[in-house]
DNA sequence: CGGATTTACCAAAGCGCTTTGGATGATTTA
DNA sequence: TAAATCATCCAAAGCGCTTTGGTAAATCCG
């Protein structure tokens, strides 16, 4: 079924059925209860190719995530982030695109969803410094909204972020409150805009302790469990072992808490262990008092918001950049205590 | 640059370029050649809206994730499983389409999919029962691929599965041959199709011993950390607590993990557990032996698969249906031993 | 009451592609 | 050498919608 027979069955021009549909004035009410109750009983969907064929717009937002061949790794986050976004897209009639992207080929990717036409905008995850994808989109002149920011970037361009030097920051102050002086930071690849954040946010807080940063404690990589387990694990056996730990995600963080129960270490008594908490469905941080002391933000109300931003965006594209900095909670749990001084004086 | 303006400059008629582009015989080479050099000089790139109105294909692929409200959790498996997918669908030229969809849309949704010509077919995720999408879909003529199976539905449909029964049947028995005899099963979903045939294949494997499943250790919930945690305190704090623990994923796992630790017991020594890994890449099972003994099998892999079963039934519509049977490996690591009888009884 | 509005409808021209059914000249075939 | 075949190309008709620029009848106004 579709305008043509609709319209033929209801003795109608297909003009004033589809105004009808649409809600335009210019038809009487008994004509449209006529038509919608028509629609309705014979089932009538309106082709999405060629309403947007016709409109020119896909009422589709895309994703596009890189996937580095090598370590091939799907930011866990993503599936919240996505639905938070989802929420916001339901609500105004608006699809979700999702590209898998290998490394490289990125540029093409951008290019083809604009010329194609197969989306109206563009959210931007996990952007670096300086990120490439920034300048190409405004120059593609498609709308888009970054996940993050990324430093360096001149111009401005709509984004929402965690302020991630501020809760680092925070964090390692509550630390170092704590007594604790060998403070690790287990951060996300360096080559992230947030990771570079947070390690300021982290140096800074050092500094004005006059304490220096130690890079025999410092470590970027992609986030994994195995990543948290194998750098706490080599960072215990050290001369000088740090006595608390600050990591860029729970899953990193559960990996940092298998190497302290390996190396016989109580959580919270003997180390400490602060993280990021993105607050993901299949992962809180327990129930009542959280597991570990944490900077928390939600990834799903970032991208409920991020969607909010962009459809705006969309609709009103002349209506300058807007900006989120969401702040966290640091909400405190069972992984923190007061240092005992050096593992070997304690006991 | 659209076909139009292109074929003007080239002093050709469209149908001609429309065909060099596309690959048909009846256009010289030389040609060809110049519309295709023309075609790059200019930056053409087809307008994917009035090609899938012209052709009737979408080359797009939908992929519907259930929102239910209360609990609204994405399934941490989806990020891989889609990125193992999108491999193939990139190879193709495929996209994918995510629909986020509240619980009770879901009807609507796929008749929206199917005549308003969003997408040309559609993978099932988390099959529950007696799913009811699977005779809808059938109904509405949509082309479709289940992850997962289910149950007592009659009739032939696509579907890859994990061999979720023998898996648990074999993690089972491996527990058993290790002396265990108080076994708690911590499940998915018990209205998850895959949550059915694991827990009957941990029964099937007591049954076979002359054991008789005990409902007091048996626990099925949606798998979170928080879930796997607080099933195995509560069961540890039971007068015959198990002294073996199945769970249905890593994240589970470790929470049973977390939970052991905090009773003071040591994983693998005082107490087993064998967990599903579905090798996500942001959560391996550690490197080198295994953190937890475990039935592996790949969700990215079984993305790429389905993936490329629905494109093969699209391409072939006519070809009946096809399955997939994934079986698990089951690679021993840390987290099992022997057991010690009772708990009590020890040291 | 006649002209100006307003109301309710519609024909037809796109949107940018594919595809059908030729047309034209060159090449084979008998 | 005439007929059949082949190699290239093209005009025009869709695909199913929206939107422009109307028209005709009903309503308003002074």
């Amino acid at each position: 079924m579709n305008l043509k027979t609709l319209a033929a069955t209801l003795n109608l021009s297909q003009t004033t059925v589809s105004r009808a549909l649409n809600g335009y004035s210019d038809v009487s009410e008994a004509t449209r209860m006529r038509v919608q109750l028509a629609a309705k009983q014979f089932d009538y969907r309106p082709s999405m190719r060629a309403k947007s064929l016709a409109t020119g717009r896909a009422m589709t937002i895309g994703h596009v995530i890189p996937v580095t061949s090598g370590h091939e790794m799907v930011n866990p986050i993503f599936g919240d982030f996505i639905a938070g976004a989802g929420e916001t897209y339901f609500a105004h009639g608006y699809d979700t695109l999702l590209k898998l992207v290998p490394d490289g080929d990125e540029e093409t990717v951008y290019r083809d969803l604009k010329s194609r036409g197969t989306v109206d905008g563009i959210i931007i995850h996990g952007p670096r410094m300086n990120d490439p994808r920034i300048p190409l989109l405004r120059e593609i002149g498609l709308p888009f909204v970054v996940h993050g920011r990324a430093s360096e970037i001149e111009g401005g361009y709509s984004w929402l972020d965690v302020n991630n030097k501020s809760a680092f920051e925070r964090a390692t102050r509550f630390l170092l409150d704590l007594g604790h002086r060998r403070i690790a930071l287990i951060n996300g690849l360096e080559s992230m805009d947030f990771a570079h954040r947070r390690k300021n946010g982290y140096v800074q807080a050092l500094k004005n302790r006059q304490l220096n940063p130690d890079p025999d404690i410092m470590r970027s990589e992609e986030m994994t469990e195995v990543f948290g387990f194998r750098s706490a694990r080599e960072m215990l056996a050290l001369a000088d072992a740090p006595t608390a730990f600050l990591t860029s995600s729970m899953i990193t963080a559960i990996g940092v808490r298998r190497a302290l129960e390996d190396a016989g270490l109580k959580m919270g008594r003997d180390v400490s262990i602060i993280t990021h908490d993105d607050d993901l469905s299949y992962l809180k941080n327990g129930e009542g008092v959280p597991i570990f002391t944490a900077t928390r933000s939600s990834v799903r109300d970032a991208g409920r918001e991020c969607a909010q931003m962009l459809l705006d965006q969309i609709r009103n594209p002349d209506k300058g950049h807007a900006t989120q900095l969401f702040e966290v909670d640091l909400t405190v749990g069972h992984s923190t205590g007061p240092a005992h001084g050096h593992l070997w004086d304690k006991g």
